[in-house]
DNA sequence: GAGTGTGCTATTAAAATAATAGCGAAGAAT
DNA sequence: ATTCTTCGCTATTATTTTAATAGCACACTC
């Protein structure tokens, strides 16, 4: 029954070293978890209905998305809604290129 | 029978705007995706069995996800096993810091 | 107390992933 | 020419994850 989120220290498989980017990696490679924290850019603070909207998932996945991120301390839940913490927005700031790739990988794609 | 692959142009949901991005999000969202690029990195080239073997996944979503990675022009396989195209080279130097990044991560996560 | 908005859970169905065995082609070795 | 490897990959079945939908419990307003 318990949820194996995936944090640095131990848990990843195949993961001699450099365990600490393992473990993002398999985080990020979950089911719209980049797009959760992609939806939180720009010091967005939505409440979870308005993030279920953003990202048109299931309420059940956003809620495990959300467990996770919140319990890997990339996204808290205030006042108002749901936020990235410090070091979500820096995650973030680094996902920023990222998308912006993605535009040139568009083009070249096209023909 | 027919699979998805999530390109820039149409499919993923929700995306009004700025689609080649929610496009690579949910490419790279999919399980062992970052991890293979990662495993490709420095120039690597493995062949697919040195690639299951550090990926430590099952051939078939292995198999499935380097699809996915030819199709979007990220990796090629050559003579001498699979490598990072021109484009996955340029992803891949877009993902290194956040395996950088990971480190800090682990560190705060810690107490 | 009826209505509204909140975060979230329950349930069931569909799809993705995991684990393991093994195929067919191609080259090297015998 | 036949066995032996090595290669990329597929088939099969089990398990886990995600999807879709309905609705609950709490708080606050009116």
């Amino acid at each position: 029954m318990t949820k194996r989120i995936p944090k640095p220290g131990k848990p990843v498989r195949g993961s001699r070293s450099g365990r600490a980017g393992m473990a993002l990696f398999e985080l990020l490679g979950r089911r719209w978890a980049l797009r959760v924290i992609w939806e939180l850019r720009e010091h967005r603070r939505l409440n979870f209905r308005d993030l279920l909207a953003a990202c048109e998932i299931a309420p059940s996945v956003l809620n495990t998305r959300l467990t996770e991120l919140r319990e890997t301390k990339l996204v808290e839940l205030g006042e108002s809604g749901y936020a990235l913490t410090k070091q979500g927005t820096a995650l973030l700031h680094l996902l920023m290129p990222l998308h912006d790739w993605a535009e040139d990988w568009a083009k070249t794609l096209k023909p």
